[in-house]
DNA sequence: AATGAATGAGTGTTCATTCAT
DNA sequence: TATGAATGAACACTCATTCAT
């Protein structure tokens, strides 16, 4: 259970940290946008990355709590799919560069911190893949979808999910365009 | 013309960089890594920032040359795009976690340096982007792919040569799955 | 109001700048001779040079309020020049090769730092020499004094000051001898 | 007996050093202004340092040898102290801040330029006073001038001079009022 | 003699972290 | 708990000096 202050550093720090990066982001900035004084963010975190590793915790934590509701749903698995595409893109939002799919990118690689993030963290990553790929395999048993390699159609459909955040961003027009993508990644570009 | 000591400099800065990140990178590895003394670096680089770019700058041209011969070629969209797919893996071995797909991670926002990459970074990365996109177009034209968004087909595109090289460090097993990859680019993940 | 802290920095500063000079001066000489750390000196101050800057002020602030002081008395322009004369002496101890009669050493031309002094510095010094000229211009009226130019008077009394100070640091054994310079500059050299 | 290329580095030096100061001043900048390379400097110079000192030797040296060519002359002695007065202006523009009265504002103090300095600076100034010092002697004895300290008289005169050149920088009005001066210097300001 | 590429010691400044209040 | 003044390790960058050519 989390107290109150605890949970304002960590919104404080998402913005600052989304908008500048880990390194550019000082804790004054966070300290400031939460409206508290620099010491007490050391109160509730070891230290600067600390908070950085408790935001991706939180955020993974709630995309395999989505991934896990939505799984656990009687429908088809393609009506599971679109849900989870078009959440999340909403997830992606609190990710954005920061999303260390493959490596956490080199932070600071305090032992310390390495070790939590290793013991925290990967675990996560690959468990919401391994959700990923759970339901594609549920779909190729229900014939649903074809016999694919279920982890690598996970990767993709994740670079998806991920490509419907970035057109948004790098070109706006598409913003929106999740039907698109998702008949891309359904029916494919070839016509039959 | 680069001088033999330029092109060193880049070699060490990338391998660094690619392993340590930007920040963690100091200008005392790279010239280490290079085999010579720090002030040298700022003989051919204004500052630490600047190597950055012409990392990115140089990866960007070779992948811009690449994909403007691959589009000249006479053959098959489809085969295009599928040399472009088994190519651009390995260029994505040199950028990782520092590709900027949409914006350069925040670096380091030094006026200059921005007006650098607003210059010579972001053109080009437009420039690619666009190939993909006049390479998808042809193929509507051909009949050989659906009529998509050929802006949004590129990101895709994009996406999944990334994801190519992500799968090999992630799942190693999925190593050399390129074919399965590109599978469900063109065909899709539905039963047709 | 400046706290307690300030006020060490700038007196350890003026100490080590005048025993060194401003760029063989460093700031963790100005910290130590402070008793306090390296970083302590930027919570009171933007750099190295804002120091100086603020130095020269305080300086200049107390010449000009003895000034306005002194040429507010009801006394004869000849007691006041003497005054000023024997106080002004104490006054360039804190100056030497610091003091800024024309221009400011060239010390770092940051821009926002001239910018400090053409408005900070600049005016002050106008001032003194205008409270100078004005003081002569009063003795002139009251036939006190010939009518000589006032500001040149004003410039060569500020030279006598000097030389009452220099005087005492470059020949030890004419030290307060200020009487004859006074004599010199009253009287000139010239028998009548 | 100097070489060109000696003389040239000096001009270069002195152009430099006026503008800028010491420490601003980069051996680029000189070897640049003097149209040679960097290195090029050090086979004629020990060290930066050096250029500085040989500069204000040589500069001692040519009013040394004014003055004693002066001082021989078969005229008043007010008359030399007027030519001293017009050609000390000039003198003094090559001296600027950087000139010494005192002390050689601290520079650098390696040990071995502050011996030099020692050795070939200060027996040149007090040379210089003392000539002066010799003139003002040679007038009281001539009854042209007051029994004043001679030494003291020296210190003023030179200040006189000095006070010629600023007025001139610092008010530019004032230019060529050198009669003023010497008239203030001659005669007192009080009116007799 | 002349060059200028290379060197690396030196320094101003930043900022995560601590701790007295 | 909360504060924010104080700390000092860390680091990018400069520039006097050297030396191979």
């Amino acid at each position: 259970m989390k107290s109150e202050k605890e949970a304002r550093i960590l919104k404080a720090a998402e913005k600052v940290f989304l908008k500048k990066g880990f390194f550019p982001t000082h804790i004054d900035d966070i300290a400031e946008e939460a409206g508290i004084a620099k010491g007490t963010v050391y109160l509730y975190f070891r230290d600067k990355a600390s908070i950085y590793v408790a935001l991706l915790d939180k955020h993974l934590s709630r995309a395999i709590g989505l991934l896990e509701a939505i799984k656990k749903e009687k429908t088809d698995v393609i009506k599971k799919m679109e849900r989870i595409f078009d959440e999340g893109s909403e997830l992606f939002s609190h990710f954005k560069g920061m999303f260390p799919l493959v490596s956490v990118e080199n932070i600071n690689l305090t032992a310390e911190i390495m070790k939590e993030i290793r013991v925290k963290i990967k675990p996560k990553i690959k468990r919401i893949i391994n959700s990923l790929a759970e339901i594609i395999r549920e779909g190729i048993k229900n014939k649903e979808l074809k016999k694919i390699d279920a982890r690598l159609g996970a990767l993709i459909f994740f670079s998806m999910v991920r490509v419907g955040f970035l057109a948004s961003a790098y070109a706006p027009e598409l913003k929106k365009q999740s039907e698109k993508i998702k008949n891309i990644f359904f029916y494919g570009i070839k016509p039959n």
